[in-house]
DNA sequence: TATATCTTTGTACTGATTACAAAAATATAA
DNA sequence: TTATATTTTTGTAATCAGTACAAAGATATA
């Protein structure tokens, strides 16, 4: 994984407030979470991984924090997988690509979109499937 | 609705026989509901469509179907709304744009998407949401 | 006609997410 | 501080789209 263990817990403090919140114990923890995990967890990936370090930390609580979160853009949801939404921490533009063959989720640059100015957009996911460069490689 | 309801018969049983398919009845019926029905259904939406002039139609057979077409490109998922597949029997490449206010689901024209070349990509989707020219009008 | 194969159906199940009310924690008022 | 109001968390139950699967039905082949 290319996830940053090194994320210092007072940007995770600043997210929650700045999204209204009250820093509770809990909203930390899944906002920290979320920002030193950029491999798009799932909100149960969430709670697993913080339950042995809160053990009475309910998913409805992560469920709860990460929508906040997501409605205030601090976070964004992955829907690259059909029936599963994935969060991410990096909120720059850039498009998923999930490899058919190993299943991995991959951030990959884009560029040069346009739309129709008529519509007043507000969010934009780009999600790519198909080969990725090892397992492209692998096939043949 | 923009749906086009004069679709022929017979590009549906070419779609589904292209697909590896035998044209059973039910099956040309999915196909040609999803061709004349431009409106983004999910598969329940079709279900229930079909339901009356085909009384003894299964859930199963239309997810079966919907999936051996989509797996061979004859429709495209739209996954705009998380939780929920839709059918999309436009396969231009073109981006969804759901509608925040009204929820209507829109195709809208894309252009200059450009992505590393190390990934060999089968599929894409551009999903957005935000205020569609009507709804962004009434709100102010 | 008998037999094999494919297709459909219906039911049961799964798994992510949501609803909701009780319990706990935190803030405010007296 | 103590009492009270508000917010937050928890845990359970419910929902709902989608899947698994085996039996029944239909179609093709021998």
């Amino acid at each position: 994984m290319t996830d940053n263990i090194h994320t210092s817990p007072g940007s995770a403090v600043k997210m929650v407030t700045e999204c209204g919140l009250r820093p509770s114990p809990q909203r930390i923890a899944v906002a920290e979470y979320v920002l030193s995990h950029l491999s798009h967890p799932t909100a149960d990936e969430i709670f697993t991984g913080l339950k042995e370090r809160y053990p009475t930390l309910s998913r409805t609580t992560v469920y709860n924090t990460l929508h906040a979160l997501a409605a205030h853009g601090a976070v964004l949801e992955v829907n690259v997988e059909p029936g599963l939404t994935r969060f991410d921490g990096c909120t720059e533009p850039h498009a998923h690509f999930r490899c058919v063959d190993c299943s991995r989720i991959f951030d990959i640059r884009m560029s040069g979109m346009e739309f129709p100015h008529e519509f007043d957009i507000s969010t934009m996911q780009v999600n790519l499937t198909g080969h990725c460069p090892e397992c492209r490689q692998a096939h043949r």
